[in-house]
DNA sequence: GATTGTTTTATACAAACGTTTGATTACTAG
DNA sequence: CTAGTAATCAAACGTTTGTATAAAACAATC
């Protein structure tokens, strides 16, 4: 029995996740509505019909890009940021800036991957559908409240909850900025993002972000 | 002569205008793919023809939007930033950034206009077009070296240039995210965007910034 | 008032869209 | 081998798309 069921889903799950793959390539490079099924099957090599089949619609595909694709890679950028946090050893303003900057920055995920993931969640801040709440209620909120927590505990008690916030919110601009902004960076610049770049960039962004906290916190053992 | 000739040009824009009002709110509120020719003479009130006759194609329209609404507007909110920073008296680090910072987020656009605004370019980030150049060519370039000037001349002489590009980047990061994250933001610190909470985050982009930029020049004589 | 040039109109077109259908193939279970 | 279920397929559905066209309406000049 479970053979069959597993032996059954591998079958059913070859074109699906071929389909899954494509979709989501060609939804983070053009955009939901400037791309057609016929150019998803296409590129999944497979029968226009299947994408009606496996997922029932064109809307119900773009849902599952982020429940099955997005999802687990925020997921596993949210793993390295607590696994480099942890391995930094005691939790300062620094620590958790730098890490959440090089999980972003330098984190799991391959260059093409970042890319595709960064392209999907623009789309959707841009122009928000039904996957901007799945996203936000998975992915944002979890990691906002994480950091509200570590950022509390590494900084002065009488700090006030809304200027915490506004302090995160500060380094996820940034962190999200050096990524979403690279094609203008870059010509700006005229650096590409390269290992040395964006190494020099989680630089910037500690010394920037943790001057702009504001608080010299026990990590300034001066 | 002149009268002819003005006339006749109001006739003609008077059409003209209304299609390119109404392929702005379009073009903001759903993205270029979204929007159809007809929805757009529909919601102008013209015919069908009408856009192809006076723009040619629909992509000569889009780009007119850019061309003729959008960059105007970041003209204006350009030169509000100046006028805000010359009637500062002098040219300090914090007056640069509470100066752009106010110019983004209370500065001369209505409510309305700033989230036509501020979709429309967030679109064509996130997926850019060839009206991506011009804009950055127009209004994103020139204000970056504006501002490179301007702190150049309000920081030490000896910051390296890469850093002083970095560090503007890090405050347009925060000032456009401020923008282009309402929804999130609203939603997780349960505050609206009203005059208040406006103020609230121009005082906080000040001093982060201000701090993060990490050195302390001639604005605090002490 | 006829003429000329410009704008608006109704209509048509082929192409592309998302989705449905019914036949056909592949595979499993009895 | 046969029955039955799941997946694939080619073909077609009815809409909607962007654009083109040719006639009508309008405005200004002579």
């Amino acid at each position: 029995m479970d053979d069959r069921q597993k032996e059954n889903n591998n079958k059913n799950d070859r074109t699906k996740e071929r389909i899954l793959d494509a979709a989501e390539a060609l939804f983070a490079l053009k955009g939901y509505d400037a791309v057609s099924v016929r150019e998803i099957t296409g590129a999944a090599d497979c029968n226009l019909a299947a994408v009606n089949y496996h997922f029932g619609n064109k809307q119900n595909l773009y849902m599952e890009v982020f429940r099955s694709c997005w999802l687990p890679r925020a997921m596993r950028i949210q793993e390295c940021f607590q696994d480099l946090l942890a391995a930094n050893g005691t939790i300062t303003p620094s620590a958790i800036v730098q890490s959440l900057a090089r999980a972003f920055l330098e984190g799991p995920l391959s260059e093409e991957e970042r890319k595709r993931h960064h392209q999907l969640i623009s789309g959707e801040m841009a122009k928000p559908s039904q996957a901007y709440k799945l996203v936000a209620d998975e992915a944002f909120r979890p990691l906002f409240e994480s950091l509200l927590k570590d950022l509390r505990s590494a900084l002065p008690d009488d700090i006030e909850e809304e200027r915490l916030a506004l302090n995160i919110f500060s380094v996820f601009a940034m962190v999200l900025y050096f990524n979403f902004a690279r094609p203008m960076i870059s010509s700006f610049t005229g650096r590409s993002y390269d290992a040395d770049f964006k190494g020099r960039l989680v630089d910037h962004i500690v010394e920037f972000a943790v001057n702009g906290l504001g608080v010299k916190p026990k990590e300034t053992p001066l």
